[in-house]
DNA sequence: GCCGATTTGTCCGTATGTATC
DNA sequence: CGATACATACGGACAAATCGG
């Protein structure tokens, strides 16, 4: 529970406009300010929170418009470092995971300049095999910093990584950037996924960091094609320059 | 030019983290307050943008610690909400367009479920084959409302149509909400686009908003699968919730 | 382990600018 | 032109996390 005052504001007004609450814009400002009890710019902080997330856009002089409307998101919503579990939680499909390979290396100059790890440290590779709602829809090529992810084995693969990380070695998980793709299936791809008729899939080259700043993570999710969306929100900064 | 004070030390700071003037870290913000002679809240805005771009990451009692390395986007940058002629100015490729289709007509209720615009409106709908540096790579089809994109015509969809709507019609582009899905090809894509060995490809649905908060368009971009790339940085907001 | 210094995070209040109506 | 509403900027206060002694 945030205990964070803009933060329960967004969560506030998020679930109003859900609730239809506002279906053409939302109060003044000043309004929210008396309603919230709050200053003017913490108001402003959680409004910028739910314009990031394309539920409103304001406009100067104006007021904030409401942009929503029900999104179908069955699949994954990846505009946030959401684990395979919380995104489980949310949809409310059952997940579970197959490790199918795990061993300790150390980064060569190959794997460096795949992943961006640091060359000559100690790794964990695993290949893991995601199930969702019973289909095989993903699979990973992890690689963990041994020194960061210590301990890491294929039982807690199986559960989850982030999860482990978090509670139990205490790191905070916090940037993370992607790359997404589209590869043709190699061999691999079809031992383990069911690619129906398609003769690719979408390759998702992450790189994920802790609150040090440092990159622990190299992972490539490999996707069937035919079940993955992505749905992103973007502001246009300038006309001209 | 930018005469936002926030504006200005972000694009400066920017420039010096890509210059590498900071490899490992930011000065701290008292620093940078009496570097740049503002408020300590104009600096935090500042790496709150550079945070958002995946460039840094702050940590509280730490400092702010650089993330950057120089990335490869020879191909699209859709981070932005950013026109075909703005993205070949910046990538320095020769964009050319093609309109193969162009015609009025009035939304009905499937084009309604389809693109989102209301039922009963007038549009444009055309369809237009993008090449970049003498490939065919996107295939699109545009449905603009008529009473905000008004006098849109065929050579104007050949150059471009947000720069007319900015510079003529005096339009503001504020959003754009997109998803991304990967398609099983058809004829009429093959017809426009060559595919490779790829039997799909990326299809980008997008709505775009003014700023007066009315979806204007919508946009189904077929896209060439292996040229396709999409870059993202996202933030983790809560470890268990 | 505690304490104080440093550094980022949250919140407040106020003033002024700018766009809309 | 005035009233309204969002945008930018400043300054101050305190909280929370980190680090070194």
């Amino acid at each position: 529970m945030p205990t964070v005052r803009y933060e329960k504001i967004y969560r506030e007004l998020r679930g109003a406009i859900e609730a239809g609450a506002y279906p053409k814009e939302l109060p003044t400002e000043q309004h929210l300010t008396e309603q919230f009890g709050c200053s003017r710019n913490t108001v402003r902080r959680a409004i910028g929170r739910l314009e990031e997330d394309g539920y409103v856009q304001s406009a100067r002089g104006r007021g904030v418009f409401v942009l929503f409307e029900k999104p179908e998101r069955t699949e994954f919503k990846f505009s946030d470092v959401e684990s395979m579990k919380e995104a489980a939680e949310r949809t409310h499909l059952d997940v579970t995971t197959k490790v199918v390979y795990f061993t300790e290396l150390t980064v060569d100059e190959p794997t460096h300049s795949l992943t961006g790890l640091p060359q000559g440290e100690e790794i964990y590779y695993l290949r893991r095999v995601r199930f969702l709602g019973g289909e095989a829809l993903i699979l990973d090529h992890n690689y963990f910093l041994k020194s960061v992810a210590r301990g890491l084995s294929p039982k807690i693969a199986e559960a989850s990584v982030y999860e482990y990380m978090e509670r139990v070695l205490k790191e905070k998980i916090v940037t993370t950037q992607r790359k997404y793709t589209v590869e043709l299936a190699q061999p691999t791809d079809r031992e383990y996924l069911d690619l129906g008729d398609y003769n690719c899939l979408v390759m998702v080259s992450s790189r994920t960091f802790n609150a040090k700043g440092v990159q622990f993570e190299f992972t490539q999710s490999r996707h069937r094609a035919d079940r993955f969306a992505f749905y992103g929100q973007v502001r246009r900064r300038k006309p001209g320059k």
